[in-house]
DNA sequence: AAATATTTTTAGATTTGTCTAAATTTATTT
DNA sequence: AAATAAATTTAGACAAATCTAAAAATATTT
């Protein structure tokens, strides 16, 4: 069964929703969305009168199995562009989302399969993201952030939380990208700032609301 | 101005019409993009408000400048994304239009500045059609086909006028693709086809329906 | 538990692009 | 030039996705 581009940027919605409340609201939605509660109860019908949701008035909704099959795909080709326009044609991390996110709904199925071959088959995009494999099949890495790291123990940084253009920038002044081997010092609790260590670098102090958004694989 | 994926299609399908018949009219474009005249009716009326096409009622519609620049914007990606998805993704000319369909909708003008580069600004698309530059200028060649090409002298195929699988079959089949170095031995009178030698190869003969839809720089 | 506030849904309207059927205009025959 | 045929446009309807305003259900407060 094929989705409008629409539907698909709802059912991609409540899938990360529900990774954060098990049953996702109708005003969450519409916030998500930036739509009315109204909208999102309209499509919701839709949604589920094509099985895609579980969804009772009043009552939340979750996805079905095959709503959550879709997402994957969806989120599958929007990490996948994502990968392309940073690695292939030089955006920034900043700047890809919103290519991404249009296209993310070409429809071909045979220019995923293609494209994910001449990517190499990444398995994560440039926010350090895991990209979901042609079955749906994401690859977890157990990670951490810079405050929960252990100490003097070198680590690579795999992915950012925020991934705001202001965050960029602070990175790249610390040149820490996705891939940067660093460790971390000492923590001090004054101010919840940790010290890190980058090889050939000196050591530098960064804040705890940066060490929050920056995790490693552990 | 912006226009939806609708618009351009109907924009560059009038652009298309007006090369082969100077004013376009409501049922050939009806036919071109295979909607009802009266569906036609309606869009040019949206276009006209849009300023994109000169349009009477009852007397046929041709693009205005704007219109024109739009439509070659839209070529322009087309023929982009074609040439990606050959030459990088490995697909093969005929199965390339639908895919590039969608593309050339993709909104991001900074996607196709980036492209255009990653792809070394080519000035011809897989087809050998030519791909406007960023400023909406078309390279054209003086081409002719093999019906046309003078006798015995050797001449490199540029592009191919019908662009179906079962020509591609059929081009495979002699060897010929864009690029092609090639010469016109003889012609038969009795049914237009042509004797053609290609360098190493034995001389072949091919029917007229073949030679009319291979052209070659001249 | 009653009153109030919040959330969610319904009802009805709007926009985009399409359609059918009927009316109008233009073109072609006789 | 009248009659017929073909092309084009209008009128009215529909589906998708949205909205506002009002009604209904659920949650929270007192």
């Amino acid at each position: 069964m094929t989705h409008t581009a629409t539907e698909e940027n709802y059912i991609k919605a409540i899938y990360h929703l529900q990774h954060t409340c098990d049953k996702v609201s109708t005003t969450l939605l519409s916030a998500e969305i930036n739509t009315r509660p109204a909208s999102v109860t309209d499509m919701l019908k839709k949604l589920r009168a094509k099985r895609i949701v579980h969804y009772q008035r009043y009552k939340g909704f979750t996805l079905t199995e095959a709503g959550n099959k879709t997402a994957l795909v969806v989120i599958r080709k929007h990490r996948l562009w994502e990968y392309f326009l940073v690695n292939k044609l030089g955006f920034e991390w900043d700047e890809v989302h919103s290519v991404a996110e249009e296209m993310e709904h070409l429809t071909s199925s045979e220019l995923i399969i293609r494209l994910d071959n001449f990517l190499g088959n990444p398995a994560f995009d440039p926010h350090g993201d895991p990209i979901p494999d042609n079955k749906g099949k994401i690859r977890t890495l157990k990670q951490a952030n810079l405050t929960a790291l252990p100490l003097k123990k070198t680590a690579s940084v795999s992915s950012v939380k925020n991934q705001s253009p202001e965050m960029l920038d602070l990175l790249n002044h610390f040149q820490i990208g996705i891939g940067t081997k660093l460790k971390v010092n000492k923590r001090f609790d004054f101010d919840g700032s940790v010290e890190i260590k980058i090889d050939k670098l000196p050591a530098t102090i960064i804040s705890k609301q940066v060490a929050q958004n920056v995790f490693c694989i552990i």
